[in-house]
DNA sequence: TGACAAATAGACAGATCGGTCTGTATATAT
DNA sequence: ATATATACAGACCGATCTGTCTATTTGTCA
């Protein structure tokens, strides 16, 4: 059963990644939750904190997730990172997170609400990123690549780049465009 | 010399870009603007009119700056196509506008605070994003691809892909990740 | 049953929001 | 100099914002 917070931060997350942060107030998140205002302030402090919360259960849920699908997809480390990008085109097609279909990424939406780098949300993304990247490094590794870092750089770019021509042009075959690049990335860098 | 509109209209543009659309309010962008309230009305309908018109100015601005450094760059077309990630990386270390500054791309901003895809602020994005591909399809076809919009969708992705590095995890060196993949993408869509 | 903790509803405060309105000042052109 | 358009300053409106407070209800455990 899901705790009072639970369902705040639930509410939170999903009201924020579909109309924003600052475009979300306080009382829309109470009224479609069912808790009461004292309760919120309980929880959390202020607005900001339930922001973090918020962002802070997207980060889990999003890497348990992606890296569930990765290796799900095969045991084979390179085939393992191609399927990044298949996870991508499902998500993008709202068939990952199904109460909250796809609207870009909450991280690069909130870096783009709050631009200071040094504002926790923005903080919080940028270790998002990191997170995957450092993931996307183990698999490189894993597969034989030289330079494993440089090539999950490169391959989170291509990531990057599909999220935002899927949200921001709606075209879900990015991924398939991002897959395409991303094979030949991985054939000059792996091992045949 | 500057009318009363453009005034408001850059200065909306650089609150916007740098505090988001919904938490920059009408009264900030007038004390900083030095125009009264009734002069804003009297040339815009309402706040979300001022959006669009700061947006279309930012979509000139954006567009004028990038044809004109890839043009400048060289006469060859793909080395033009190539010079796009330099333009980049300038204006990541913020030498491109120096009023503004880098805060990302205004146009992902604001696709991630209107998620809406009929929004009309998102409309506009895609609108501008479409006419960069359009631009780098040309290139490409002067440079003699067999399949110039794939690669112009390619690019283009790069490009995407390396605004959201920089922005969120500032990682300015994104622009060379980016066109390292691309030199290799160039080298096998191009006849040598 | 009675005590205690937790969550409820909802009024309230103070600030800010977008937008309207009145009245005054400035500048240009005839 | 007078007419006209434009922009000014700033009061004002209703709505909404975050956050605080009181008083009531609910649920649990002894």
């Amino acid at each position: 059963m899901k705790s009072r917070r639970d369902e705040l931060v639930d509410t939170a997350l999903r009201l924020f990644y579909k109309q924003g942060f600052n475009a979300t107030g306080i009382d829309k998140i109470l009224s479609e939750s069912g808790v009461a205002k004292m309760t919120l302030y309980k929880h959390f402090g202020s607005k900001d904190e339930l922001i973090l919360a918020a962002l802070t259960r997207r980060d889990e849920q999003f890497l348990d997730w992606l890296t569930n699908a990765m290796e799900t997809a095969s045991p084979d480390p390179r085939a393992q990172l191609l399927s990044l990008f298949d996870a991508l085109e499902k998500w993008f097609r709202g068939q990952a997170f199904k109460d909250l279909g796809f609207a870009g990424c909450a991280f690069i939406n909130a870096s783009g609400e709050f631009t200071d780098p040094d504002h926790p949300a923005h903080r919080l993304a940028k270790q998002h990123k990191q997170e995957i990247v450092d993931h996307l490094a183990k698999l490189c590794t894993k597969a034989g690549a030289t330079d494993p870092e440089t090539l999950a750089e490169q391959l989170a770019l291509l990531k990057e780049g599909a999220i935002v021509t899927a949200h921001v042009r709606g075209i879900t075959e990015s991924a398939r465009v991002a897959k395409t690049i991303a094979t030949g990335l991985l054939d000059a860098a792996l091992p045949a």
